[in-house]
DNA sequence: AAACAATTAATGTTATGACATTAAATTTTA
DNA sequence: TAAAATTTAATGTCATAACATTAATTGTTT
């Protein structure tokens, strides 16, 4: 359905503003698929990103501050979105020897082991997304790009 | 910049995948230029869209029910965010009398003075994103429309 | 070295999203 | 019409985003 059906909007502004607005709708759209998605293994979109960030990283550490850096937003808590992962089982968290005011984070053995079971989850739930094909992708990760202010000089 | 340096993410399984992540990334970069402009009228993006809905259906009243509906994020909670509005005076809200479990919301002189106001500042911030021009959004838009399964029918 | 500044996390507060439950009123059905 | 089902909001709970403040530790300056 169009922007315009879903929201019962009939006219936009200008196409910019129907941009704006378009973006911030299929970005709810796909949060809620996740989570729906995620809901399945107890865990939400948010942890999933921390989680999937400490894989990176693995077998090192990540501070506290590095998981703030990468996350989608960075002003979230990490401090919070990791207390609950290690209430979970799923990281393990030691001060820093070095600096104590500093936190080391690691994903945990079974932690490392519900990414895997997600990997599979993941590639089954994108395949809903296969609406557009390759190219349009690569289209519109450019224009994203673009809007954000990329002067595109790598292409 | 491009998405993979903004969050350190040197490369993604598929395009595909880039392209889930860069919607919600760019979605929360627009989300936080608006939260932050908007912040000088004291009022968050959620109660700007309830405001803005309200003022397409004034005078006649709105129900919850329509608020929700009308919502980009249809899971809020309508009833708290008329409540706090309705605390500042930007709307009015009463017991309607042909159906007692229903609510007619109405938004004040007061809250039509704010989105005068705010068609101004709107007009402003939003030059920050012509960073791609018209055709570009148009584009962008019908690549978001048919990513949520618009089969595209009437163009 | 002591005082001051900077860094790193933790904690507190408010608004929200997601979702379940409850409450009140209305509509439908037996 | 009385009981059951449905509708419409309000309320409760937990996780999070945004942001301010605090606390602990380390680094810098004099």
């Amino acid at each position: 359905m169009r922007l315009e059906e879903e929201i019962s909007q009939p006219n936009f502004k200008s196409e910019h503003q129907k941009m704006l607005i378009n973006i911030m709708y299929t970005s709810g759209w796909l949060h809620n698929i996740i989570a729906h998605n995620l809901k399945n293994y107890d865990i939400t979109p948010q942890q999933f990103n921390i989680l999937r960030i400490l894989r990176g990283q693995y077998p090192n550490p990540a501070r506290m501050h590095l998981l703030q850096e990468r996350m989608l937003d960075k002003m979230s808590n990490a401090s919070r979105l990791v207390e609950r992962l290690r209430y979970k089982g799923l990281v393990k968290r030691k001060i820093c020897i070095k600096d104590r005011r500093a936190v080391d984070v690691v994903i945990t053995e079974q932690g490392l082991q519900l990414l895997k079971q997600l990997d599979v989850a993941e590639s089954k739930w994108q395949e809903q997304f296969k609406t557009i094909d390759d190219t349009a992708a690569r289209n519109l990760n450019e224009l994203l790009d673009n809007l954000r202010g990329n002067t595109n000089l790598n292409h």
